[in-house]
DNA sequence: TCAATCCGTATC
DNA sequence: ATACGGATTGAC
C-alpha cells in the first residue's frame, strides 16, 4: 500500500462547461440496479466522452465499466453527481440504435440492460483499436473521409457493384437491380423493388428446394444496399456463413461487408466490429454473435434458417436471434425477411398476425423444383443382406442403386449418435417400445438396463413383438457405423461422411454416398443429388419435444433441398410412415400447410408460440419467494413446480412454468423482472434463472 | 443532550 | 463492496 499514492490529492475537477452531464449505463449484474446513473463529465473529458463510448466510473465505492447513453445539461438525480473516473476508449461502440434495441431485448427476457449489452458490444481489444484507428488516419490523409470515424459511405458510391453500373455511355441513372432467382416466388420481385426503392417490406420467404439461398439473400442485400441504406443477415453455423460470404463477395465485391463470428479470436472479432461500427462496411453477416451489430442506417435485417436451435443464445437473458432482428427491424424501420425451406410456427404467427407477408411459390413452381419423395414402412428391409444389413428398406436400396447407375450422388442422412439413446431389436431392428405403456425405451448408459422413457419401468426380458429377439442394441448407430455398413452394400462406390467433427461443405457430382449428420450435408457442386435417404427416422420422431415434428421437418426438407428435382430424378426416400402429418409434408413439398396446423395445435394447446411462457429455475425456496414477490399479470397460469435436474448435477432444482396470452408477455417480462429487482436488493444469494421462451421447453 | 454505534438501504 | 442516514444506546 503506497500511502503517498493514496493521500495524493487529485487535482479539484471542473464539470465541462456544455452537456456536464453523461447518463450511464453501469455494467453491474444486479437487477435492481437496471437503470441508467448521472455522472458529472469532467472538462477534460468533455471531447470524448460522447455517447457510445466506453467509461470507467466509481458506483458504490468500485469502479465498474459502462457506456455512456446520452449527454444532458441537468440530472434528475437530487443527490450529488460523482464525476467520470474516465473514458476507456474514445470510440464509440454503443450506437443509439444498438442501445434501444438492447434494452427492448432486456424488457422483452426479463433480463438486464448490462447483460445484454455485454453480448451486443465485443470486448475491447485496444491493439486491434490502434492498428483499426491508423489505417483510418491513413484513410482520412488520403482524403478519403474527413473525420478518423469515416462516415458512412453515401449512396452515391455504390453505383460500382456488379450489376448496378449505369450502362455504357448511358447518362440514365444506374440500373435497379435485377430480381434474379426471387421472381421465381409470388412477391419475390415486389420485395427486392420494396428494398430498393428504400421501403421496408417484411417476408416470410419459403425457399423453393435446391434453392441456392445464399444468392437470393445477397441479391437482397444489393437492392437494400442500392437504396442507401445498411444490411444485416444472421445464419446459424459456419457452413452457412461461409456459403452466405462467398455469395455477397460474387455479387458485392470485396471489403463490402463483414462477416463476424464466435470462432473469430477477440482482436479481429473487434477489428471487423469497428468496421461496421465506424460506417467502414455497411452490410453485416454473421451467426447470433451478429444480431447486435452496429449497422449504419440499417434498412433490412434477415435471418436464414430460424429454426434452428442455434439461433437461441445459451447466455441470458437468452435472447432468439429471430425475435432480436424482427425488434431491430420494428424499432429501426428496417426491412426484415425470415426465411428457410421450413416455416417455423414463429413465421406463421408473423403472418397470420399481419405483421410480415408470404414470399412463397406457386404449387405449380414447387411441383417442378421438388424431389419425387416416397415414404417406406421401417419394416420392409430390404432382401439383399448386404443392404439389409445396412438397415436399407428395398426401396430406399433399388432409389440408391438407380442414382448411382446415372452417375449422381446419393446423401444419406442419419441421426448423430447418442442424439437420443432409443434401442431396438438387434435381430429385426424392429424398434423396442414400453411392453406396458408403447412409450420408447431408452438406455440411459451404456450396459444399463433399457427403461421406457414414458412411464420409466425397467424393460426386465424383453422379447421383441415381432420376432422373439431378446436382445437389444443402440438404434442410433452413427455416421461412421452407417458409412462402413453402406460401404458393404455398394461394393466399389466411394463412401464420404459429414459430421461434428469433419464437415464437408460440397462433394463433387459424381457417384459417392455420402453420409450426413443433420445439419451437416454437403452442397453438390452441379445438380444435386440423385438419391435422399432419411433413416431412422423415429430417434427424431419420437422426441419427447414440443417441437419434435416441426425440428423432423426442417431436418428432412434441408437433405431433401439437396436432391435433383423429380423430373430430373431426384428421388427422397423416408423411412416413415406415410399417413404421420410431417412426412404428408414433406411428400407435398407444403412446409406452409405443415405450419398452420402447427400454430392451430399450438393454440388450442396454450402453448407458445400462441401463448407467452417463462421458466423460472433455482432451489425450491427461491423459485417460491419470486413468485411471492412477482406481481403476475391476472390469468396467468402457474404449472409445478417440478423438480429438473441441476446443470452442474448437484441434485435437483425445482422448475415452475408461467403461461400468459402473448398480449400479456411484456406484462409478465415486467413483473418477473421487478421481482427479482426485489430479490436482488434483499441480497437474496440464492439465484432463481428467469427465462422467457425457453428453450428447453421446445 | 450529544457522541458512538448499529443497521438498513442506496449505490449518480 | 462502501457510504450514508436514521435509529438506538449510553454517558454526562
Amino acid at each position: 500500500m503506497s500511502t503517498r499514492r493514496a493521500r495524493r490529492a487529485r487535482a479539484p475537477r471542473e464539470p465541462a462547461g456544455t452537456l456536464p452531464v453523461a447518463r450511464v449505463a453501469v455494467d453491474v449484474p444486479l437487477p435492481h440496479l437496471d437503470r441508467p446513473f448521472d455522472y458529472l463529465v469532467p472538462a477534460e473529458l468533455d471531447e470524448t466522452a460522447v455517447p457510445g463510448v466506453r467509461v470507467r466510473v466509481r458506483f458504490a465505492g468500485q469502479l465498474v465499466d459502462g457506456f455512456v447513453l446520452s449527454r444532458t445539461e441537468e440530472s434528475a438525480h437530487n443527490g450529488r453527481l460523482a464525476f467520470l473516473e474516465r473514458v476507456v476508449s474514445p470510440e464509440p461502440v454503443l450506437t443509439a440504435e444498438v442501445a434501444r434495441l438492447a434494452r427492448a431485448v432486456a424488457d422483452r427476457y426479463a433480463g438486464t440492460l448490462a447483460d445484454v449489452l455485454r453480448l451486443a458490444v465485443p470486448p475491447r481489444h485496444a491493439a486491434a483499436e490502434a492498428a483499426h484507428a491508423a489505417a483510418a488516419a491513413q484513410a482520412a490523409d488520403a482524403g478519403d473521409a474527413a473525420a478518423g470515424a469515416a462516415p458512412p459511405p453515401g449512396p452515391g458510391d455504390l453505383t460500382d457493384l456488379p450489376g448496378m453500373a449505369a450502362r455504357p455511355g448511358g447518362s440514365g441513372p444506374p440500373d435497379r437491380p435485377r430480381p434474379g432467382g426471387w421472381a421465381r416466388y409470388q412477391a419475390g420481385a415486389a420485395l427486392l423493388r420494396a428494398l430498393a426503392e428504400g421501403r421496408a417490406p417484411r417476408a416470410v420467404w419459403t425457399a423453393l428446394p435446391g434453392e441456392d439461398w445464399p444468392a437470393r439473400l445477397a441479391e437482397a442485400v444489393r437492392a437494400t444496399i442500392h437504396s442507401g441504406r445498411g444490411a444485416l443477415v444472421v445464419v446459424a453455423d459456419a457452413r452457412d456463413l461461409d456459403r452466405l460470404d462467398a455469395a455477397l463477395t460474387a455479387v458485392l465485391g470485396d471489403g463490402r461487408h463483414v462477416a463476424l463470428s464466435a470462432a473469430l479470436g477477440p482482436a479481429e472479432r473487434y477489428r471487423r466490429f469497428l468496421q461496421a461500427s465506424r460506417g467502414r462496411v455497411r452490410v453485416v453477416i454473421g451467426t447470433r454473435a451478429a444480431m447486435f451489430a452496429p449497422v449504419p442506417d440499417l434498412g433490412l435485417v434477415a435471418i436464414w434458417d430460424d429454426g434452428d436451435d442455434l439461433h437461441a443464445e445459451p447466455r441470458a437473458p437468452y435472447p432468439h436471434a429471430r425475435e432480436v432482428l424482427l425488434t431491430r427491424a420494428q424499432l429501426a424501420g428496417a426491412a426484415a425477411i425470415v426465411g428457410g425451406y421450413l416455416r417455423t410456427t414463429e413465421a406463421q404467427l408473423l403472418l397470420e398476425a399481419g405483421w410480415a407477408k408470404p414470399v412463397a411459390a406457386a404449387r405449380a413452381t414447387v411441383r417442378a423444383h421438388a424431389p419425387l419423395v416416397t415414404p417406406v414402412d421401417e419394416q420392409q428391409l430390404a432382401h439383399d443382406p448386404a443392404a439389409a444389413a445396412a438397415r436399407l428398406p428395398t426401396l430406399a436400396w433399388q432409389a440408391a442403386r438407380e442414382a448411382l447407375r446415372t452417375g449422381a450422388p446419393v446423401l444419406v442422412q442419419v441421426p448423430r449418435r447418442g442424439y437420443l439413446p432409443a434401442v431396438s431389436c438387434v435381430d429385426c431392428h424392429a424398434p423396442a417400445r414400453c411392453p406396458h405403456c408403447g412409450g420408447p425405451l431408452a438406455l440411459p448408459a451404456a450396459r444399463a438396463t433399457a427403461s421406457c422413457r414414458w412411464c420409466g419401468r425397467p424393460a426386465v426380458a424383453y422379447a421383441c413383438p415381432r420376432c422373439g429377439g431378446r436382445r437389444l442394441r443402440a438404434a442410433v448407430v452413427g455416421a461412421r457405423r452407417t458409412a462402413e455398413e453402406l460401404g458393404r452394400a455398394f461394393p466399389g462406390v466411394p463412401v464420404r461422411t459429414s459430421g461434428r467433427d469433419a464437415v464437408l461443405a460440397t462433394v463433387p457430382d459424381e457417384p459417392a454416398l455420402v453420409v450426413a449428420t443433420p445439419g451437416a450435408e454437403p452442397v453438390v457442386d452441379g445438380s444435386g443429388y440423385g438419391a435422399v435417404l432419411l433413416l431412422d427416422t423415429w430417434a427424431l420422431l419420437t422426441r419427447a419435444d414440443l417441437r419434435a415434428g416441426e425440428e423432423t421437418l426442417r431436418r428432412w426438407l434441408a437433405a431433401a433441398a439437396l436432391a435433383r428435382p423429380g423430373r430430373s430424378g431426384g428421388r427422397v426416400v423416408v423411412v416413415a410412415d406415410g399417413g404421420l402429418p410431417v412426412v404428408q409434408a414433406l411428400l407435398r413439398w407444403d412446409p406452409g400447410w405443415f405450419a398452420e396446423r402447427e400454430l392451430a395445435d399450438r393454440v388450442a394447446l396454450g402453448f407458445p408460440p400462441a401463448a407467452r411462457m417463462a421458466s423460472l429455475t433455482g432451489s425450491p425456496d427461491a423459485v417460491a419467494e419470486l413468485l411471492r414477490l412477482a406481481e403476475l399479470p391476472a390469468g396467468t397460469a402457474v404449472l409445478g413446480p417440478v423438480p429438473v435436474p441441476r446443470r452442474d448435477g448437484t441434485g435437483d432444482a425445482e422448475q415452475v412454468l408461467l403461461r400468459v396470452p402473448r398480449s400479456a408477455g411484456s406484462a409478465l417480462a415486467a413483473a418477473l423482472h421487478a421481482a427479482a429487482g426485489v430479490r436482488s436488493a434483499r441480497k437474496a444469494r440464492d439465484p432463481v434463472r428467469v427465462q422467457v421462451d425457453p428453450r428447453d421447453l421446445w
